[in-house]
DNA sequence: CGGATTGTTGAGTGGGTTCAATTAAAGTGG
DNA sequence: CCACTTTAATTGAACCCACTCAACAATCCG
């Protein structure tokens, strides 16, 4: 079957089948990496590319009084940092927030990839961008919505994201965090993130069971969490995500 | 003298006396431009680079209820999008905050020397890694720290960055942002900012003057922001930003 | 079964907001 | 150059969202 890579990059560049084969190859190196691990530590100088096949990992940064701060998420078909050799030194860690598997691929072998394939490049490119646009989504998310906005628009972006590489369906996606992590996710307490989900639930916008969260009403959370799919750049799909109807 | 630009490029690749001499011509072509005005919408899909030479320009976001969110600053010598064509439609608008002047690049120029010099190309790749971990450390300062603390972070990045290109020197620097402004920023009131600022000024770490910041104690304000000018990348020059012994 | 992590609930506190009024500064036209 | 208007800065009082502290229930896991 295609890889997550695979099919997220083509949302940036029409791909040839020997584009997509040499990206599935890329996958094949996964090897399982226990929750709570770290994949590169703040300071480090990592020769090797790190690719999320299975599982999430977090970017994390730690302030002096010890607190945690999530500040991005890596989903089956990421890529960790795909130039970090130009900058050297990693100015957070990123760690895995669940039961993982994850590919480390040498930084050669990517750049050999990305000279041969300009299909390739171009697409990996759009993943970057992709990826500071999340950032700014954050940005606005962590800064200025109220915590049960924060919560409901994590949640849409968390499906849509899954639901563009193949892993979510139906509105209900996989949800492996606990509520310290999802703490960590937006800056608020763990306590607060139980009164705001047990809100939410009492709405009928989710539900949550097995680590498996239920959006019960897509339009309703999306219009809570100001969620507007635009900024993943998916093209046309992104609405059909959010529409199962039209999908 | 040498471009903002080209003197800030140099801290991500070496650059030869041509290399600058073609970066320094890119500055060349910049125009005034009133403060308040848009140099691209959210949806325009821009057929060419702005780089700002003077003045400062931010990335704005705009939520449902009117609220306006700056989640970036384009100071002289900053890109706004080396590669928006790839995404094609902007997420967010980028606005003049002060009178400043900018040079308006066309895609295909800049892709040119870009092809035709891989020093400049490192360094660009650079410059968009360092845009990216400077948004982290955003997310962390707007999403965690208290408002004193985001106040004084933002006034150390705002000095060393500034100090990187040689527009600030002993701990003074231009702030030609309004106190609403700062609000925007940082994700606050303007009526706190007005509060936070006060208490700064009566703690003897900063002072205001003609749209002039002087940092009275710069290593007791770093320590407030939880300031470590690690995140900007600019190799062990950052130290001497704020240690003027050594400068 | 027993220990540890995760989730849930209550009461009190506080940083930052809101609303409102006033002063200071910066433009603007005659 | 001065009245006039507009914008920016400042201060006060009341309010509220989210935090803290604390206890307890539920679930996981060896």
């Amino acid at each position: 079957m295609e890889s997550h890579l695979a099919r997220k990059l083509r949302y940036g560049s029409p791909l040839g089948a020997q584009d997509i084969a040499r990206l599935d190859a890329l996958s094949a190196a996964a090897r399982p990496v226990p929750a709570g691990t770290d994949l590169i530590r703040e300071g480090d100088n990592p020769g090797c590319v790190h690719l999320v096949t299975a599982g999430v990992a977090g970017r994390t940064k730690y302030l002096p009084d010890g607190r945690r701060a999530i500040i991005g998420l890596l989903l089956p078909g990421d890529f960790c940092d795909l130039h970090v050799a130009i900058i050297g030194r990693m100015d957070h860690a990123i760690t895995t927030l669940a039961d993982s598997e994850v590919a480390r691929i040498p930084q050669s072998e990517l750049d050999a990839l990305l000279e041969t394939s300009p299909r390739i490049a171009r697409a990996c490119w759009w993943a970057t961008l992709v990826d500071e646009a999340v950032l700014r989504e954050w940005l606005v998310n962590v800064g200025r919505r109220a915590s049960e906005r924060q919560l409901a628009h994590l949640f849409c972006e968390l499906y849509t994201r899954q639901w563009a590489v193949g892993l979510a369906r139906d509105n209900s996606l996989p949800m492996p965090f606990t509520q310290a992590t999802l703490a960590d996710l937006l800056g608020i307490t763990a306590v607060h993130v139980q009164r705001v989900m047990a809100g939410l639930r009492k709405k009928g916008l989710i539900a949550l069971e097995d680590r498996q969260l239920t959006i019960r009403d897509f339009e309703a959370l999306a219009a809570l969490g100001e969620f507007d799919p635009a900024y993943l750049h998916l093209g046309h799909a992104a609405e059909t995500a959010i529409d199962p109807h039209v999908a």
